[in-house]
DNA sequence: ATCTTTGCAAAATGTTTGCATTGGT
DNA sequence: ACCAATGCAAACATTTTGCAAAGAT
């Protein structure tokens, strides 16, 4: 878990004149504790295990506010529902591999292929903010 | 527009066994004059345009076969909703800058990113069927 | 004391399903 | 004639919104 990201969380979030409501730290808190993409049922399951009830609604608004202050990033992995997970201030990032048999999300992270975007970044005539790349098929469990 | 992919698609869908509805012959139609990705909403609004009235639902039957048949492809680039968009029998594809201002979406095409892709998912552990990179980050009008 | 945040319930939205009817082969 | 494909309406699932009550500064 990340000590570092809820510290810097929270610090963003005071900066940006937003109050240190229950709802919002206990969220802060539980993606503090995955260091890959979550889906809004798992953070929601996490924040009921450790005895932490949360409105989902308030769940949603966190994680709005947290997207729109560049502390979380927003991912569509399963079809059905949104996945979330920590921006490092760092910048370090990891992209994803995701089994469609299983569901199973891998992170993996390659210099190369940053290069790669980076390069494709420049050469657009976008001012690219941020990135995603997907990889998806049968893990080694499956195939 | 591309005939060929529409007669890719067509064929590809008898030899599964599929017969040549009416609904699913115009969304073929509809899917083949996009290059790009396109929302179900726009393929609605295309398929009305030109005088054929299809049910939601058909619409989505369509492209969900479509795309068990690696056809089509959906990808998240709306936050509120799936857009698909042809799969090229001869593998050549592309990837998509997205403004998060104004929603263009660019298509762009980079060897050495195919390059590094292929790397990454060498090195992995997964089977890798498809992949998609997304850029995102604000176009030059909204920059 | 003030103004934000929260939870609930209700609404909105996109997608899927059941079923009677139509249409393809 | 048979079985698949379609359209409609209803069901569903996720996300958003309105509002009164609770909480933070």
């Amino acid at each position: 878990m990340s000590e570092e990201w809820s510290g810097h969380a929270l610090n963003t979030l005071s900066r940006a004149g937003f109050r240190r409501g229950g709802a919002r730290q206990a969220v802060i808190r539980a993606l503090a504790d995955h260091g890959c993409a979550v889906t809004v049922f798992d953070l929601e399951k996490d924040l009921r295990s450790r005895g932490t009830e949360v409105g989902r609604a308030s769940i949603y608004r966190a994680l709005d506010q947290l997207e729109k202050l560049d502390l979380v990033h927003r991912l569509e992995i399963d079809k059905q529902m949104a996945s979330f997970e920590r921006v490092e201030p760092d910048g370090e990032h990891h992209h994803h591999l995701v089994c469609d048999r299983c569901g199973r999300v891998a992170p993996f992270a390659d210099p190369g292929l940053e290069r790669a975007i980076g390069k494709a970044c420049r050469d657009s005539d976008f001012e690219v903010q941020n990135h995603d790349v997907m990889l998806r098929g049968l893990c080694s469990n499956c195939a």
